[in-house]
DNA sequence: GAGAGCAATGTAAGCGCTTACAAGGATTCG
DNA sequence: CGAATCCTTGTAAGCGCTTACATTGCTCTC
């Protein structure tokens, strides 16, 4: 716990020191610490007072050992570098906060292989649950995670036919009606920028809204140009100019994600393109950046802070019991038309 | 660890249970995991196999308590809301990550109490050591952390006059440059929108830094028009509304941070005035926002995955016993002139 | 070839806490 | 008023690991 006896002086007290200060046994500080109605007024105040005379405070790794619970939540996330994340987990870390846990993060780089080394390191560092992006993973990791009795949620997805405890929203749906709205805007050379889709769940959901809006529209799916590069805004950009070469006829470029489509309006700009009037750009999770863009990027709004927040008291079920399938929650997602999205050009 | 006999079947292997399965002592199974070198190579691949039969994975909270270093670092962040602290911290874990180390994070929601009660409780989890931003708190935290003999540093700022390790970047120099270069514009009607300086060392030394660049240019400093607001776009653009209602003459606003900055030009652009012409518009850190803006922000760079990088292995340092004097690091940082200065208007 | 010296391994004592169980004391009830 | 009951507190056995120290069996050296 300490590298080395504390040079300053006097060495951090423990239990059993304020246990001889308040004249009572350990097992009684112990209570009033964990469960202070097991123990009388009058001793809870002797204790208690002995804690503070001595600046006391318990040692997690020894109090984890005895009780086999460490009151720790571990979270796993592909990045932490951009906004998708960031807000939904730090409403998570709140809401744990206020429940005593303590959240400890990994994040995978959108990579699985890294992403199964990181839950199986935090379930050794003893997380009494974990937090999950999406479905997405080795099935051996399930079983794990099963066999070891750590409760887990998927979050940022959800998919009624799954059993396990997840808050998310349906990618698929959402973009669905995006790429709708595309369609009635006139588009009918559509371009897609996608994430990655291999590992990830969520982006291929997404793109299989397009390609069911564009299917309903009569329209020949297969004609669809997909792109997919990794996240970021650089990447999104030269997606955008890639596409606009191989393909000027393009008047809608549908992004996976709000990142993606900030990228392809740069691009847009520097190559002198007007968004909305030469081609149309839409994103999805409407992260602070969108409203920032200018025109301001039309998107689908997902709610992340309430999504972070309903994640932890979900959590905190699944640790007190509750079956993993009366946990499961779909958050509405909704458009938001904003002025990136126009009516397909009449060349 | 655990929070119930693992339902699904077998519990989970432990030290000893691998000794039995290798034919060894629970001694040799230690050292084989953690001073491998101390074990001969036949002992060693016995012992490593019955590991990955069993598929042990060592207790954390067993660990910690034995050998009273839980590998864990601790930080405390004001916010990771915001990109400013998320791409810096990235890089910090993805060090901390190849050597080992757990990062545990706390946001304090730039509150001083909440920082203290975050620091004390990674203490009493355990961190071997914690990173702090910025140097402003409590001296009792401070001597805290040094009897406990915790070691810590700070960053994102550096006073070569404070003796603790430290790796960060002088915001009032950075912020005198700016402003100068602002004055340099022409520009002598200067507000300046800052986050709240009571608490944060990083704010006031940049605010300084710009009274410092206006005296120099022989010009009044207690002319400068400062408002404080707390971190966000839409405070900053709410007090970039008040500034230029009060005192419309202003031709240059000097934000403490890109978060302000970007809130004060979207304020700007909604209120018609024009970016640089009618108003000039400055930021610090250089986020990946600053770019994103339209014109571009001009602003300070910091470079914060650089900064997060070197905090870990300097921490790294300071846990093997090197003094924190010795580990002092100033970054040097530099002006993005960008789209968003211009000359100062001649009304 | 015997003693010294060293490398590899084993033995066992905790690390600081929780909690099952036991014990004592107060309260209640017939 | 004694027995049954409940409430409060104490006793002590671990939780799973690390590591100081002891032991064993080598390799060297002269």
């Amino acid at each position: 716990m300490r590298n080395e006896q504390p040079p300053g002086g006097q060495s951090v007290p423990k239990l059993s020191d304020v246990a001889r200060l308040a004249g009572v046994s350990t097992a009684t500080v112990s209570r009033c610490l964990n469960t202070p109605d097991q123990v009388v007024a009058r001793t809870r105040e002797k204790v208690l007072s002995a804690v503070h005379e001595l600046g006391y405070a318990p040692n997690f790794s020894a109090r984890s050992l005895a009780a086999k619970r460490t009151n720790t939540i571990g979270a796993v996330i592909p990045t932490m570098e951009n906004a998708i994340f960031a807000r939904g987990i730090q409403a998570f870390q709140e809401e744990l906060g206020r429940h005593g846990k303590t959240l400890l993060i990994a994040s995978s780089g959108y990579q699985e292989a890294l992403e199964a080394e990181q839950i199986r390191n935090l379930v050794a560092r003893g997380a009494d649950a974990i937090l999950l992006i999406g479905y997405h993973r080795a099935p051996e990791l399930y079983t794990f995670l099963e066999r070891r009795g750590v409760p887990y949620l998927i979050a940022w997805s959800f998919d009624d036919a799954r059993r396990v405890a997840a808050i998310g929203f349906d990618n698929k749906l959402g973009m669905f009606a995006l790429a709708k709205k595309v369609v009635d805007f006139g588009h009918r050379n559509i371009a897609v920028i996608s994430a990655p889709t291999a590992a990830n769940d969520r982006a291929r959901d997404r793109v299989d809204g397009v390609r069911q809006a564009i299917r309903e529209a009569g329209l020949d799916a297969d004609d669809l140009r997909i792109v997919e590069t990794p996240y970021g805004i650089e990447t999104g950009a030269q997606a955008f100019r890639d596409t606009m070469q191989e393909a000027p006829e393009t008047t809608a470029v549908i992004c996976g994600n709000d990142v993606l489509a900030i990228g392809a309006m740069r691009a847009a700009k520097t190559m002198g393109l007007r968004v909305p009037e030469d081609v149309s750009i839409t994103g999805f999770d409407d992260i602070e950046l969108a409203t920032l863009a200018d025109p301001e990027l039309t998107t689908v709004h997902v709610p992340h802070r309430e999504m972070g927040r309903r994640a932890a008291t979900m959590l905190i079920d699944l640790l007190n019991g509750i079956p993993p399938e009366d946990r499961r929650v779909e958050l509405p997602i909704d458009l938001r038309l904003r002025g990136s999205l126009g009516p397909a050009r009449t060349c």
